[in-house]
DNA sequence: CACTTGACCTGTCCGC
DNA sequence: TGCGGACAGGTCAAGT
Protein backbone atom coordinates (compact mmCIF):
# COMPACT_ATOMS: atom_id res chain seq x y z
CA UNK A 1 0.00 0.00 0.00
CA UNK A 2 0.80 3.52 -0.15
CA UNK A 3 3.85 4.58 2.07
CA UNK A 4 4.50 8.34 2.82
CA UNK A 5 4.47 9.76 -0.95
CA UNK A 6 1.52 8.20 -1.57
CA UNK A 7 -0.62 9.16 0.55
CA UNK A 8 1.09 12.88 0.60
CA UNK A 9 0.28 12.88 -2.99
CA UNK A 10 -3.65 12.01 -2.42
CA UNK A 11 -3.48 14.33 0.77
CA UNK A 12 -2.31 16.98 -1.55
CA UNK A 13 -4.92 16.12 -4.45
CA UNK A 14 -7.73 16.18 -1.77
CA UNK A 15 -6.84 19.48 -0.30
CA UNK A 16 -7.29 20.88 -3.68
CA UNK A 17 -10.22 18.75 -5.02
CA UNK A 18 -12.43 18.64 -1.42
CA UNK A 19 -11.64 21.53 0.94
CA UNK A 20 -14.75 23.89 1.31
CA UNK A 21 -16.96 21.04 -0.13
CA UNK A 22 -19.82 20.12 2.26
CA UNK A 23 -20.97 16.98 2.89
CA UNK A 24 -24.37 15.84 1.84
CA UNK A 25 -25.00 12.12 2.96
CA UNK A 26 -22.30 9.52 3.33
CA UNK A 27 -22.59 5.39 3.06
CA UNK A 28 -20.48 2.40 3.33
CA UNK A 29 -20.99 -1.17 3.03
CA UNK A 30 -19.07 -3.40 5.62
CA UNK A 31 -18.75 -2.26 9.12
CA UNK A 32 -14.47 -3.59 8.86
CA UNK A 33 -13.88 -0.26 6.85
CA UNK A 34 -15.71 2.26 8.77
CA UNK A 35 -15.85 0.68 12.48
CA UNK A 36 -18.16 3.35 14.42
CA UNK A 37 -20.15 4.87 11.46
CA UNK A 38 -23.32 4.12 13.75
CA UNK A 39 -26.21 7.05 12.75
CA UNK A 40 -25.06 9.54 15.11
CA UNK A 41 -21.63 9.64 13.86
CA UNK A 42 -22.96 10.51 10.64
CA UNK A 43 -25.02 13.17 12.04
CA UNK A 44 -21.24 15.18 12.88
CA UNK A 45 -20.90 14.10 9.18
CA UNK A 46 -24.03 15.62 7.35
CA UNK A 47 -23.47 19.25 6.63
CA UNK A 48 -19.76 19.16 7.81
CA UNK A 49 -17.85 21.39 5.53
CA UNK A 50 -14.55 20.29 4.63
CA UNK A 51 -11.49 22.46 6.50
CA UNK A 52 -8.20 20.90 5.67
CA UNK A 53 -6.90 17.47 5.11
CA UNK A 54 -3.72 16.47 6.81
CA UNK A 55 -1.41 13.71 7.24
CA UNK A 56 0.61 12.27 10.09
CA UNK A 57 2.62 9.45 8.87
CA UNK A 58 0.33 7.20 6.49
CA UNK A 59 -2.41 8.56 7.96
CA UNK A 60 -4.83 11.28 6.51
CA UNK A 61 -6.97 13.34 8.35
CA UNK A 62 -9.58 15.16 7.10
CA UNK A 63 -10.73 18.29 9.24
CA UNK A 64 -14.54 18.46 9.12
CA UNK A 65 -14.75 22.19 10.95
CA UNK A 66 -16.79 21.11 13.61
CA UNK A 67 -14.25 19.53 15.79
CA UNK A 68 -14.17 16.29 14.34
CA UNK A 69 -12.22 15.02 11.92
CA UNK A 70 -12.39 11.56 9.81
CA UNK A 71 -8.95 9.60 9.92
CA UNK A 72 -8.08 7.46 6.91
CA UNK A 73 -5.64 4.41 6.69
CA UNK A 74 -5.41 3.22 2.95
CA UNK A 75 -3.49 0.39 4.85
CA UNK A 76 -2.20 -2.04 1.42
CA UNK A 77 -5.10 -1.32 -0.90
CA UNK A 78 -7.05 1.42 -0.24
CA UNK A 79 -7.62 4.54 -2.73
CA UNK A 80 -9.32 7.94 -2.01
CA UNK A 81 -10.73 9.05 -5.39
CA UNK A 82 -12.74 12.12 -6.05
CA UNK A 83 -15.29 12.71 -9.22
CA UNK A 84 -16.83 15.50 -9.74
CA UNK A 85 -21.04 15.82 -10.97
CA UNK A 86 -19.65 15.81 -14.76
CA UNK A 87 -17.51 13.00 -15.22
CA UNK A 88 -19.47 10.19 -17.82
CA UNK A 89 -17.56 10.45 -21.46
CA UNK A 90 -18.84 8.22 -23.87
CA UNK A 91 -17.63 4.89 -25.38
CA UNK A 92 -14.34 5.16 -27.02
CA UNK A 93 -13.44 8.69 -25.56
CA UNK A 94 -9.58 8.90 -24.85
CA UNK A 95 -10.53 9.77 -21.57
CA UNK A 96 -12.11 6.69 -20.77
CA UNK A 97 -8.61 4.84 -19.76
CA UNK A 98 -8.27 7.31 -16.84
CA UNK A 99 -11.33 7.19 -15.09
CA UNK A 100 -12.91 3.60 -13.60
CA UNK A 101 -16.34 3.64 -13.24
CA UNK A 102 -17.34 4.03 -9.46
CA UNK A 103 -18.47 2.86 -7.48
CA UNK A 104 -16.92 -0.49 -8.12
CA UNK A 105 -17.03 -3.83 -5.79
CA UNK A 106 -13.94 -2.48 -4.09
CA UNK A 107 -15.98 0.70 -3.12
CA UNK A 108 -16.34 0.36 1.25
CA UNK A 109 -17.25 4.20 1.77
CA UNK A 110 -18.80 6.71 -0.65
CA UNK A 111 -19.26 10.69 0.72
CA UNK A 112 -21.34 12.61 -1.29
CA UNK A 113 -21.20 16.29 -1.41
CA UNK A 114 -23.69 18.85 -1.60
CA UNK A 115 -22.72 19.91 -5.20
CA UNK A 116 -22.58 16.62 -6.56
CA UNK A 117 -19.19 15.16 -6.57
CA UNK A 118 -18.20 12.29 -4.54
CA UNK A 119 -15.37 10.84 -2.95
CA UNK A 120 -15.44 7.09 -2.86
CA UNK A 121 -12.73 5.18 -0.64
CA UNK A 122 -11.78 1.73 -1.85
CA UNK A 123 -9.72 -0.87 -0.77
CA UNK A 124 -9.37 -4.53 -2.50
CA UNK A 125 -8.45 -6.15 1.18
CA UNK A 126 -10.54 -4.36 3.60
CA UNK A 127 -7.33 -3.50 5.74
CA UNK A 128 -7.90 -0.16 5.68
CA UNK A 129 -10.82 1.89 7.87
CA UNK A 130 -12.14 5.28 7.85
CA UNK A 131 -13.17 6.31 11.74
CA UNK A 132 -14.64 9.35 12.98
CA UNK A 133 -13.34 11.15 16.15
CA UNK A 134 -12.94 14.83 17.61
CA UNK A 135 -10.19 16.38 16.73
CA UNK A 136 -8.69 16.97 19.78
CA UNK A 137 -8.49 12.78 20.88
CA UNK A 138 -6.55 12.26 17.19
CA UNK A 139 -3.37 12.38 19.30
CA UNK A 140 -4.58 10.21 22.30
CA UNK A 141 -4.93 7.10 19.87
CA UNK A 142 -1.99 4.35 20.57
CA UNK A 143 -0.48 4.57 17.12
CA UNK A 144 -0.10 8.52 17.68
CA UNK A 145 1.72 8.48 20.87
CA UNK A 146 3.73 5.98 19.13
CA UNK A 147 4.56 7.00 15.66
CA UNK A 148 8.28 8.62 15.43
CA UNK A 149 9.05 11.61 13.75
CA UNK A 150 8.23 12.72 10.16
CA UNK A 151 11.28 11.93 7.90
CA UNK A 152 10.38 15.37 5.69
CA UNK A 153 10.35 17.81 8.84
CA UNK A 154 13.23 20.03 9.81
CA UNK A 155 13.57 18.46 12.64
CA UNK A 156 14.47 15.26 11.40
CA UNK A 157 18.23 15.71 11.25
CA UNK A 158 20.67 12.49 10.73
CA UNK A 159 21.17 13.02 14.62
CA UNK A 160 17.11 12.11 14.99
CA UNK A 161 17.83 9.38 12.97
CA UNK A 162 20.70 8.01 14.35
CA UNK A 163 19.08 8.33 17.71
CA UNK A 164 15.59 6.55 16.52
CA UNK A 165 17.57 3.97 14.72
CA UNK A 166 19.90 2.80 18.41
CA UNK A 167 17.02 2.35 19.81
CA UNK A 168 16.99 -0.97 18.21
CA UNK A 169 19.74 -2.84 18.50
CA UNK A 170 19.15 -6.46 17.73
CA UNK A 171 17.11 -6.22 14.70
CA UNK A 172 17.99 -5.33 10.78
CA UNK A 173 17.80 -2.67 9.73
CA UNK A 174 15.27 -3.15 7.49
CA UNK A 175 13.07 -4.01 10.25
CA UNK A 176 14.11 -1.29 12.38
CA UNK A 177 13.13 1.36 9.29
CA UNK A 178 10.06 -0.18 8.34
CA UNK A 179 8.96 -0.21 12.05
CA UNK A 180 6.36 3.31 12.47
CA UNK A 181 7.56 3.60 16.20
CA UNK A 182 11.00 4.84 15.00
CA UNK A 183 10.51 6.79 12.25
CA UNK A 184 7.16 7.68 10.37
CA UNK A 185 6.07 6.39 6.85
CA UNK A 186 8.26 4.15 5.68
CA UNK A 187 7.23 0.73 3.92
CA UNK A 188 8.58 -1.45 1.91
CA UNK A 189 9.48 0.36 -1.50
CA UNK A 190 11.42 3.06 0.28
CA UNK A 191 13.20 0.96 2.96
CA UNK A 192 14.36 -0.82 0.40
CA UNK A 193 15.37 2.03 -2.35
CA UNK A 194 16.85 3.77 0.73
CA UNK A 195 19.36 0.95 1.78
CA UNK A 196 20.39 0.68 -1.72
CA UNK A 197 21.26 4.17 -2.13
CA UNK A 198 23.10 3.63 1.32
CA UNK A 199 25.04 0.38 -0.23
CA UNK A 200 23.61 -1.11 3.33
CA UNK A 201 22.59 -4.82 3.35
CA UNK A 202 19.26 -4.68 4.32
CA UNK A 203 20.19 -7.67 6.85
CA UNK A 204 22.89 -5.65 8.58
CA UNK A 205 21.75 -5.66 12.28
CA UNK A 206 21.51 -2.01 12.96
CA UNK A 207 24.38 -2.36 15.90
CA UNK A 208 26.57 -3.20 13.10
CA UNK A 209 25.63 -0.37 10.66
CA UNK A 210 28.34 2.31 11.65
CA UNK A 211 27.27 6.37 12.31
CA UNK A 212 28.51 6.87 9.12
CA UNK A 213 26.75 4.46 7.07
CA UNK A 214 23.37 5.92 9.29
CA UNK A 215 24.09 9.26 7.48
CA UNK A 216 24.41 7.93 4.22
CA UNK A 217 21.07 6.14 4.76
CA UNK A 218 19.55 9.62 6.01
CA UNK A 219 20.61 11.13 2.95
CA UNK A 220 19.29 8.89 0.56
CA UNK A 221 16.17 7.97 2.77
CA UNK A 222 15.06 11.55 2.61
CA UNK A 223 16.15 12.36 -1.06
CA UNK A 224 14.19 9.28 -2.38
CA UNK A 225 10.81 10.41 -0.90
CA UNK A 226 11.19 13.81 -2.22
CA UNK A 227 11.68 12.51 -5.62
CA UNK A 228 8.72 10.22 -5.09
CA UNK A 229 6.26 12.51 -3.81
CA UNK A 230 7.88 15.04 -6.98
CA UNK A 231 6.75 11.90 -8.84
CA UNK A 232 3.41 11.62 -7.36
CA UNK A 233 4.35 8.57 -5.74
CA UNK A 234 4.64 5.21 -7.43
CA UNK A 235 1.86 2.60 -8.27
CA UNK A 236 0.84 -0.86 -8.20
CA UNK A 237 -2.72 -1.99 -9.76
CA UNK A 238 -3.92 -0.62 -6.97
CA UNK A 239 -2.75 2.36 -5.77
CA UNK A 240 -4.16 5.52 -7.54
CA UNK A 241 -4.20 9.17 -6.35
CA UNK A 242 -7.21 11.52 -5.75
CA UNK A 243 -8.12 12.02 -9.47
CA UNK A 244 -7.56 7.98 -9.97
CA UNK A 245 -4.51 9.02 -12.08
CA UNK A 246 -1.08 6.63 -11.11
CA UNK A 247 2.44 8.43 -10.00
CA UNK A 248 5.43 7.39 -11.66
CA UNK A 249 8.17 6.63 -9.22
CA UNK A 250 8.24 3.47 -9.96
CA UNK A 251 10.36 4.16 -13.51
CA UNK A 252 12.84 5.77 -11.17
CA UNK A 253 13.17 3.11 -8.22
CA UNK A 254 17.02 1.10 -8.73
CA UNK A 255 15.81 -2.05 -7.04
CA UNK A 256 11.85 -2.23 -5.99
CA UNK A 257 10.60 -4.68 -7.89
CA UNK A 258 13.51 -5.15 -10.10
CA UNK A 259 14.49 -8.73 -9.32
CA UNK A 260 16.59 -10.26 -12.71
CA UNK A 261 17.38 -6.70 -13.89
CA UNK A 262 21.04 -5.02 -13.83
CA UNK A 263 21.72 -3.21 -10.86
CA UNK A 264 22.07 0.80 -12.21
CA UNK A 265 25.35 1.63 -10.35
CA UNK A 266 27.31 -1.46 -10.77
CA UNK A 267 25.33 -3.91 -13.49
CA UNK A 268 24.67 -6.84 -10.97
CA UNK A 269 21.77 -9.29 -11.15
CA UNK A 270 19.51 -7.86 -8.66
CA UNK A 271 18.13 -10.46 -6.28
CA UNK A 272 14.84 -10.64 -4.17
CA UNK A 273 14.68 -12.41 -1.27
CA UNK A 274 13.14 -12.46 2.16
CA UNK A 275 13.80 -10.01 4.99
CA UNK A 276 11.94 -9.16 7.91
CA UNK A 277 9.05 -11.30 6.52
CA UNK A 278 8.74 -8.97 3.76
CA UNK A 279 9.64 -9.23 -0.19
CA UNK A 280 13.03 -7.57 -0.42
CA UNK A 281 15.17 -6.28 -3.14
CA UNK A 282 19.12 -5.85 -3.00
CA UNK A 283 22.18 -5.73 -4.94
CA UNK A 284 24.65 -8.41 -4.02
CA UNK A 285 27.75 -6.47 -5.05
CA UNK A 286 26.71 -2.98 -3.64
CA UNK A 287 24.47 -4.19 -0.54
CA UNK A 288 27.47 -6.79 1.29
CA UNK A 289 26.39 -8.18 4.39
CA UNK A 290 29.47 -7.11 6.24
CA UNK A 291 30.78 -4.19 6.21
CA UNK A 292 32.15 -1.49 8.00
C1' DC B 1 11.54 -6.34 27.53
C1' DA B 2 12.99 -6.91 22.44
C1' DC B 3 11.95 -9.15 18.66
C1' DT B 4 9.47 -12.31 15.29
C1' DT B 5 5.52 -14.46 13.41
C1' DG B 6 0.76 -15.05 12.16
C1' DA B 7 -3.61 -13.07 11.11
C1' DC B 8 -6.51 -9.96 8.84
C1' DC B 9 -8.81 -10.03 3.31
C1' DT B 10 -9.17 -10.47 -1.78
C1' DG B 11 -7.08 -10.95 -6.22
C1' DT B 12 -3.47 -12.39 -9.18
C1' DC B 13 0.20 -14.95 -10.83
C1' DC B 14 2.98 -19.12 -11.32
C1' DG B 15 3.83 -24.06 -11.46
C1' DC B 16 1.86 -28.62 -11.88
C1' DT C 1 -8.20 -24.61 -18.07
C1' DG C 2 -8.18 -25.92 -13.34
C1' DC C 3 -6.30 -25.95 -8.83
C1' DG C 4 -3.10 -25.03 -4.92
C1' DG C 5 0.03 -22.11 -2.90
C1' DA C 6 2.69 -18.02 -2.47
C1' DC C 7 2.51 -13.43 -2.51
C1' DA C 8 0.97 -8.26 -2.47
C1' DG C 9 3.52 -1.00 -0.92
C1' DG C 10 0.61 -2.38 6.57
C1' DT C 11 -0.21 -3.05 11.22
C1' DC C 12 -1.60 -5.50 15.38
C1' DA C 13 -1.98 -9.32 18.66
C1' DA C 14 0.08 -13.22 20.20
C1' DG C 15 4.08 -15.95 20.56
C1' DT C 16 9.19 -17.02 21.74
Amino acid sequence: MPELPEVETVRAGLSKLIVGKTIARVEHDTPKSFPNASADVKAFLVGATIADVGRRAKVLIIDLGNAYSLIIHLKMTGQLVFQSKTVHFGAGHPSDSLVNPLPDTSTRVIVDFTDGSKLFFNDQRKFGWVRLLPTVEIPNLDFFKKVGPEPLSNEFTWHVMKQRLRRRKNTSIKAALLDQSVIAGIGNIYADESLWGAKIHPSTLVRDVSDAKIKELYKSLVAVLRLSIAKGGSSSHTYVDAEGKKGSYMSFANVFRREGQACPRCGTIIIKTRIAGRGTHVCPHCQKLRQA
